[in-house]
RNA sequence: GGGCCUGUAGCUCAGUCAGGUAGAGCGUCGGACUUUUAAUCCGAUGGUCGCGGGUUCGAACCCCGUCGGGCCCGCCA
């Protein structure tokens, strides 16, 4: 059973109808590994709707979250802001300085900064959640009654978080940060708490009292996150490996939420997503490729049977390069195939029927369009990289898919995994083994390999290549007529051009390439390499 | 120290929850198509299921132990 059906399965023991939450902070670039929380919370929205509940996806921004931290793409002097809630204070600007002007005149805030793409890069992938902007939610009082209980059982709350996690809380330590005279969340001394007032001094000498029914401070994240589920009747949340661990965050949650009165979501850790060949994705190490980045190269549906065809506790390596290609291809394969109708064998085994079936889930999940099948494309991902490479225009790509019979004509699918793949092929991602590279110059290693044979067909190359008239027909012709005057099969005409012009023993077509090259560029090659082999 | 995830074919992984003769895709190799835009089709190749014990008629699967990799148990997500 493929992962999101079992998740609807446990949904379905509890009730109905469901809030499938997912949340994320918005402290700096989305990269990847967010579009996995994302992902894998639609994902379980969608299983759980096929399997005939109601369920509902929503998206918690953490813009109540203060700065952490002054990262490298912003001005020093976001110093001043450090501790200061992210939906509170400008975004930077294309220089990475605070952005007043857009601040004050439209309220565009440093949350909104990073929120925004992201959301555009999500209705690409074809999810649309509802916002929970966090910020807003403490200033409308949401948080009262949670806050209310957070305070005036702080200590039942002590023994739960130093009980579960193991850790031992400061004396210090209350359940409600207020906001300094300056706005920030960090230094300050809570000096006592009269509901609904929490009473403070801060580390400019100042003192003041925080409302906790206004939005006058926050919770704690350990406290936040279960008072979250209340007000907001979340029933389901994926999470990343790091809540998951044993006296994490969703640990002490779970108690703390039932002490806020309400049951904890059923959750659902997931694992990490890296780049290739670099580790982690972090926003601060600046090693992160962001959804809209992978957007331009990789197709939303292919984005979407990543995550889907990987059980969430498997870690993801994201390949831009060869493993992008072998990625989509296998997409393609799979989405031409009628799974329905090889499910009708009744001889399949146990194992195969599992295989079947989590592939023809993965694959639906894959849709842009919930509703839709994701349509195989009919041309391979490998098969139009080389088209695009080949061919500078779009029209002739098309026609020669056309006149290949693989497509009638281009739907907009195409012609969006085009544009992606030409972007892909620019990029620096674009792996060196899917380049159609012609030789600058001989490839000695390649030639010496060749048979006697194939050395004749390089000398009458030389003279049918010169005088070829410059077209596909005029090249293919050209290249008959040398194996005429070798007297030698196709076979090993063919063998010798790809050791000539890509140093290889096989290839893609050559007149198409050829035509698209100077002609002189190429009888210069020739004569480079007839001289070596005669 | 405590805990979570992970280890199965050259690679990516399924199969572990309900024990019943080791699976898929890719790759590789061979063949076909009398040359094909790295195509397609067919066939073959390929595994001490990390290791050691135990339970069982039977273990990749359950139990105990052990080794390797990743991560968490500060703040914060």
């Amino acid at each position: 059973m493929h992962w999101s059906d079992v998740m609807a399965g446990r949904l379905a023991e509890r009730g109905q109808r469901h809030i499938i939450a997912t949340g994320i902070t918005p402290s700096g670039e989305f990269h990847i590994g967010h579009l996995r929380e994302i992902l894998t919370g639609d994902m379980i929205a969608r299983a759980a709707r096929r399997a005939g509940m109601e369920a509902e996806l929503v998206f918690v921004v953490d813009n109540a979250d203060p700065l952490r931290k002054v990262y490298p793409f912003l001005d020093p002097s976001y110093e001043a802001f450090i501790g200061h809630q992210l939906g509170s204070i400008p975004a930077p600007d294309a220089d990475g300085k605070p952005d007043w002007k857009r601040f004050n005149e439209e309220g565009w805030t440093y949350g909104d900064h990073f929120l925004v793409p992201f959301l555009a890069a999500l209705k690409q992938i074809g999810v649309i959640p509802r916002l929970l902007p966090n910020l807003e939610a403490y200033r409308s009082g949401k948080f009262s009654a949670s806050a209310r209980i957070a305070c005036d059982q702080r200590e039942q709350i002590r023994e739960i978080v130093e009980r579960v996690s193991g850790r031992e809380l400061p004396e210090s330590w209350f359940p409600w940060q207020p906001l300094d005279s300056k706005g920030s969340l960090d230094g300050l001394t809570i000096t006592g708490y009269d509901y609904p007032l929490v009473h403070w001094t801060d580390s400019h000498g100042e003192s003041g009292s925080s409302n906790i029914e206004k939005g006058e401070g926050k919770l704690p994240w350990r406290l936040d996150w279960p008072a979250k589920w209340g007000f907001n009747s979340i029933t389901c949340e994926p999470f990343g490996k790091d809540h998951g661990a044993a006296g994490g965050s969703y640990d002490t949650g779970k108690e703390i939420a039932v002490l806020f009165g309400h049951e904890p979501p059923i959750p659902l850790t997931y694992e990490w997503i890296s780049l290739r060949g670099q580790g982690a994705m972090s926003s601060s190490s600046g090693n992160t490729i962001g959804p809209i980045e992978a957007l331009q190269l990789v197709p939303p549906e292919i984005l979407r049977f990543l995550v889907a065809n990987s059980k969430p506790s498997k870690a993801i390596e994201f390949d831009t390069g060869m493993g992008l290609v072998n990625l989509a291809d296998e997409f393609e394969r799979l989405s031409a195939r009628d799974f329905d109708e090889e499910m009708k064998d009744d001889s399949l085994s146990r194992r195969k029927r599992v295989q079947l079936e989590d592939a023809k889930v993965a694959l639906e999940l894959s849709a842009i369009d919930e509703a839709g099948r994701s349509g195989a494309a009919s041309v391979s991902f490998r098969h139009l990289a080389l088209l695009a490479q080949v061919k500078p225009d779009d029209m002739a790509v098309w026609e020669s898919l056309q006149s290949s019979g693989a497509i009638d004509q281009p739907t907009s699918q195409l012609v969006d995994r085009l544009s992606r793949m030409r972007s892909w092929i620019e990029s620096t991602h674009f792996p060196d083994d899917m380049r159609v590279d012609l030789c600058a110059e001989p490839d000695v290693a390649a030639l010496e390999a060749l048979s006697d044979a194939q050395r004749r067909v390089i000398t009458a190359l030389k003279r049918t290549i010169e005088a070829a008239d410059w077209t596909v027909d005029g090249i293919t012709a050209a290249f008959k007529v040398a194996g005429e005057e070798a007297e030698v099969g196709m076979r090993d005409v063919y063998r010798a051009s790809y050791a000539l012009f890509m140093g290889a023993e096989r290839g893609p077509r050559l007149a198409p390439i050829l035509s698209n090259c100077d002609q002189s560029d190429i009888v210069s090659l020739v004569n480079q390499a007839s001289a070596l082999t005669s």
